[in-house]
DNA sequence: GTGAAAGCGCTAACAA
DNA sequence: TTGTTAGCGCTTTCAC
């Protein structure tokens, strides 16, 4: 008894059987050109019978095309991103697209490789954060598929974006703290390229001090430290990032003092994680499997030859216990 | 000023340019053949000049097999699976293979459906979690690929392994939690398929009521006031997870009892947000991201054409402030 | 409405 | 060591 010698079953197997001719079967499941109802049911029939897979090498040579999108992103385990993803995945899985991810850590040269690997796989359409390619790069590939970039002004006409609304976010990450009394806010911006506007949002609302940190727990850690070490009169501090409010959070108890009592905190995001610690992080709150979905619907548009969309996404504050 | 028509280099064009024949060209890029160094490099020179790229179409056609991996997983949004999953993007990358990842709610359809499409797609070979699909399913994929399967056994000599010592990493658990005092424990088991291992070593080493839940945090929490509301003897508590393990701390912390003193909790994975929630989980740490790397190095391993290899990674106890 | 011919770009097998 | 031949499975003309 031996594994079934797997002989691939071709078009042509399926013609032969249906009766038909090849371009005939290629019409009646691509649903393209004329064809008989009662021809369209045979073939159809015939090609589930003999469980029949179209190839898709030889399919993506002759149109040079996958039925692949690529999803860009900087870190996958950076906890923002999953839940991108997950949106990604349920609306391209509903349209019957794969997803290739690629990787990059925001590394401009991460960033390019993958567009190259993108271009070079025949992807339908590329999707995600490029934040430290440059905008004629991002332009040059989004010449040569369908692309639409994530939080991130559109380069050039036909790139599409889906963006969450930072300067609304921002105002109100300050206007909460200031209806809680505190005057004197601080930033602790995260240490990434191309995303000045939050940064920017807080100084004109605001008008604080800003330290930059890496936008982790780490970083928020430190940042904090820093920023309290030389700004002893904030009282409110808005972070760049969850992970950096959180690690602002444990900063502001370790040296011994309260949360939001004596230093409040709003983080921005609203990762699962936000209302685990405590106390739990008031946040900016981004529906992050909306952005993701939303993605993968507005490439499905410029796929079906639409022109380069613009949507933003509304942001939201959720208050907890930290401001 | 118009976009530069794109026509694409051939592997013709390359040849025409170094005056040799296409073969040669291929022998060149791909190091198969003989082939003489003067004319290799001078090859490789005029493919780096005419920045030529081979199509992945026309070389998949050729070889039935695509530069692509498959990795699939039950949810991206689970926090456990993003450090893995950061891990095989970063060892794919090293191979040069691009990674397709397909999200499927441990739903036995979803993970047949997945199974297929890889098959279509011309993977090079399949990674991942499968916890619905049975193992006759399993082993036929594993018949059409080179296939690793991460925390499961092998449903077939074809199949390769990576599993975390669950065995071990549940006596390091009770046998903290026994080390502690507590001699009355229980447990909150996941609701999840093809898993019994932990709940299995938790009734040998230990003996206390299970009560099974969704492996989430909201899981948890119900599962913990069910398991003290039948068991009140109960004072040490083993998660199947990290999750389910935080929702029993807030459960515990709703009821206006203390962690650990009136009940100490125990979770399992260890991931980011074990140690920050209050208190520190402690918790048996399983490395994510050797997980991740170690999968995609045993399917190399199984791509340069060895057996399939079954490995094991040990877990370790950290200890913090919930146990 | 349907079929025949052509060819996408590559590599395996064989010939030189 | 290098070149030639053949063909992977599909869709796009174009003819009927």
């Amino acid at each position: 008894m031996e594994a079934s010698r797997s002989v691939r079953v071709t078009i042509d197997d399926v013609a032969k059987a249906a009766g038909v001719s090849r371009q005939t079967v290629s019409r009646a499941m691509n649903g393209k050109g004329d064809i008989s109802e009662a021809t369209r049911r045979k073939v159809l029939a015939t090609i589930e019978e003999l469980d029949y897979r179209p190839s898709a090498f030889a399919r993506g040579m002759r149109t040079q095309r996958a039925g692949t999108v690529a999803l860009v992103l900087p870190d996958i385990a950076n906890p923002f991103f999953p839940a991108v993803a997950r949106g990604v995945f349920d609306a391209a899985a509903a349209r019957g697209l794969a997803v290739v991810v690629h990787n990059t850590d925001a590394d401009a040269g991460a960033e390019a490789e993958a567009g190259r690997a993108i271009v070079d796989a025949g992807a339908a359409g590329a999707i995600g954060f490029f934040e430290a390619l440059d905008d004629a790069a991002l332009a040059a590939l989004g010449r040569r598929l369908p692309l639409v970039v994530a939080d991130r002004p559109a380069p050039d006409a036909s790139v599409a974006t889906v963006r969450t609304d930072f300067l609304t976010g921002t105002r109100l990450a300050t206007d909460h703290l200031a209806s809680r009394g505190h005057v004197r806010l601080g930033m602790l911006d995260g240490a990434v390229e191309n995303k000045p506007e939050r940064r920017r949002a807080f100084l004109e609302a605001a008008g604080g001090p800003v330290v930059t940190a890496p936008p982790t727990v780490a970083g928020g850690t430190a940042g904090l430290r820093e920023l309290l070490g030389r700004h002893a009169d904030v009282t409110g501090v808005f972070a760049f990032n969850d992970l950096l409010a959180i690690g602002a959070l444990r900063a502001v108890k370790a040296a011994g003092r309260q949360v939001p009592g004596d230093v409040a905190v709003v983080g921005y995001d609203d990762i699962t994680m936000a209302a685990l610690v405590d106390p739990p992080l008031t946040t900016v709150h981004t529906d992050k499997y909306e952005l993701g979905r939303t993605l993968v619907e507005v490439l499905g548009r410029r796929l079906d030859g639409h022109p380069a969309e613009h949507r933003t996404l509304a942001p939201r504050l959720v208050v907890r216990g930290s401001a």
